[in-house]
DNA sequence: ATCATAACGCGACCTGTGTCGCATTATGAG
DNA sequence: CTCATAATGCGACACAGGTCGCGTTATGAT
């Protein structure tokens, strides 16, 4: 699991309030650090229907009542490590061809959420986040920065002449992606390999064809 | 939060359980569809997050304890709704045209959700459905069916020559749909009509360059 | 029509989530 | 270092969600 990040309480404060934070100093970085490690080790181990406050403050460490005060409750946890997960970055494939890239896209995605050992912990972050309309929130702001990053592939390409000119970047992205996330999360049909791989090989298909031009 | 699984479920039990139906009379249907109906009524107005037993037990007039003994919450509930609401069946389009067909799926899609005057109904219909790991199961079965149906368009289309043979007739219905409910269900996005025309349009561009071809 | 009982109504009661007031500790400024 | 106070710890408790036992009503078979 990642491990400490100090960081200041800007994100939070900048998504879920716009009050100031008055103490940034290192007891709240440690005690937000330590409470949304244990949400995410807890959404793990139990998923989003038997996720509760208490189990939370009993993992962490620190008492229930502090947990409602600063989050307000399982939602805002929910939305927390959503805001910190969204800060890691990833690096965006450029192999110099669309198809490969859109490949590797959808390989990144299909292995991450169905590696037996770690793909929990994505999987049911995404499930509570769409169970909280709060989080639900927060889980568009994540879609929409990783969009933006995904699309530079197709912007790429475009300038390769691998595209028509004025395709939607973003629209090609969410076309490869769409079908990962609807049988995961939607239909609830098992996710494939091959599935990842016909997903992109339709959004360059469609790309190639003029389907998203504007 | 045990919930005792030796529970009657009734006609949900055709779906779910083998178990028999012993009264199937008049009084207990009655108090089905007042429930299931009071179950959407809520579901409309007050949305998943503040929906309560209590309150369609009061709505519909049936006592609280029945409602748990029955459907054992209110995820049962919502299972149930969405069996009801699978039962009602569409009509299949059959414009002669794989991309007419489409894009009158795709198009149903989009009017069925966006509806200003009825789409609340829809939409929080299976935003409560996927915020419920029991409902989630009967969605399963509700997309599964729908797939099945929309299917045919594809391999009218195949037989027509409008697309490769083995062309997987469902991922093609897959490819067409996913976008919309990825923009409504798991980014939070806005759903406009270009994006169901654009989704359509892409389904058929990926279908007749073999991108399903299995 | 009669009867056994499935299904429902009713209200008390249990459980646990979330709140509140106050005590205690840690932080940052002077 | 000292001090004001932000932030957390602590336990009591209010209250909604959910359960249980029993009485009542409706159903279907005889």
């Amino acid at each position: 699991m990642s491990m400490p990040d100090r960081q200041p309480l800007k994100q939070l404060e900048s998504t879920l309030s716009d009050e100031p934070i008055r103490r940034p100093g290192g007891r709240s970085a440690r005690i937000r650090t330590a409470v949304l490690d244990a949400t995410l080790a807890e959404l793990a181990d139990v998923g989003y229907d038997r996720l509760t406050v208490e189990a939370i403050a009993a993992r962490s460490g620190v008492h229930k009542a502090t947990l409602y005060r600063r989050w307000g409750g399982v939602d805002g946890l929910i939305a927390d490590v959503l805001v910190r997960s969204a800060e890691q970055p990833w690096q965006v494939p450029d192999t110099g061809s669309l198809r490969d890239d859109l490949h590797a896209i959808t390989r990144v995605i299909y292995m991450g959420f169905t590696d037996p050992e770690h793909g929990a912990v994505p999987r049911n972050l995404i499930v509570a986040a769409l169970r909280s309309s709060q989080a639900a929130r927060a889980l568009t702001g994540f879609f929409e920065t990783q969009h933006g990053l995904a699309a530079e592939v197709v912007t790429r390409a475009v300038r390769r002449g691998e595209a028509p000119e004025g395709t939607d970047a973003v629209d090609v992205v969410r076309t490869a992606c769409a079908p990962l996330y609807y049988r995961l999360f939607v239909t609830g049909e098992p996710l494939e390999e091959v599935a990842a791989h016909r997903a992109a090989e339709a959004a360059l298909a469609a790309a190639q064809a003029g389907a998203f031009v504007r």
